[in-house]
DNA sequence: TTCATATGCGACAAAACGTAGCATTACATG
DNA sequence: CATGTAATGCTACGTTTTGTCGCATATGAA
């Protein structure tokens, strides 16, 4: 077993990061592809180690098609981008998410209307969710 | 100028949280009180670079008292945090709070009993700060 | 001045990343 | 079936970051 989920990701370096962004936004790509989107000036090796080092840290899979690898994310930005908010929280507040949400509000980075937006727009989300289970709805 | 702030905190090592750990418990320590309490076999020497890094990032200010070095936290832990939080909102979501907190959820990190009984909070404690300034009640 | 502390600085090895070159393999074609 | 070309895998090297120290210094106290 070669490690095979983005649980405890340690964090993405620049270019890695670059690479999940793109992927993330564009849904799924070729090598070429990150190459071209990319914009910067690197060779089809660099993309292609990092792409290969990408899906051995859990973050890509991929799907071989005519002979060409289409990569795709393992897992939602969003979902990734939770775990490493509760790495965070877990690590040095004892797990208290509030301790961490109060302190962003604290800090000005979330206003009560944000939050309060932001709930309302969860409660709808899960009651999608638990209405309709049929998990194909990736939408 | 050599960086005085954690603003961009990248993130700390193994030794380096637990000392920063230490230190917001504690209130404040000395390099050898830090020693101690670490309970690994550490030279000083290497507890007082950490410290000195520490510093240098920002992240510990320290005061002499009679020729020893006082260390405390720069910031408060759930500050820190909160910064982190919101480089990882920025960094991958485009600075969508939104997107995280419900991938949170979707995770089942967080349940919407809780992100509720947050927003009630938070709203509380902001309906305190905004009106009367000596809200002494910190539960 | 000398001694015991407490600090500051420089060094080193291991791991993570960015960046590539080169070997290998699998089709499409002649 | 032999080849050429496109796409991939493997290995490597230079940097930067972090864990760990050893050793040179500085500062009061005796």
């Amino acid at each position: 077993m070669t490690d095979a989920s983005p649980d405890e990701a340690k964090d993405l370096g620049d270019l890695e990061l670059a690479v999940m962004q793109l992927i993330w936004t564009q849904g799924e790509m070729t090598a070429e592809a990150v190459r071209e989107s990319l914009g910067r000036p690197l060779k089809e090796s660099t993309i292609r180690t990092v792409l290969r080092r990408l899906e051995e840290k859990g973050f890509l899979t991929h799907e071989v098609e005519a002979r060409t690898f289409i990569y795709r994310a393992a897992e939602a930005r969003g979902k990734v981008a939770a775990k490493a908010v509760k790495r965070i929280v877990d690590w040095f507040c004892n797990g208290s998410v509030e301790e961490v949400l109060v302190g962003m509000v604290d800090s000005k980075m979330l206003d009560q209307k944000q939050l309060d937006a932001l709930s309302k727009k969860i409660e709808k989300a899960r009651a999608e969710k638990t209405a309709g289970k049929s998990v194909g709805g990736k939408k």
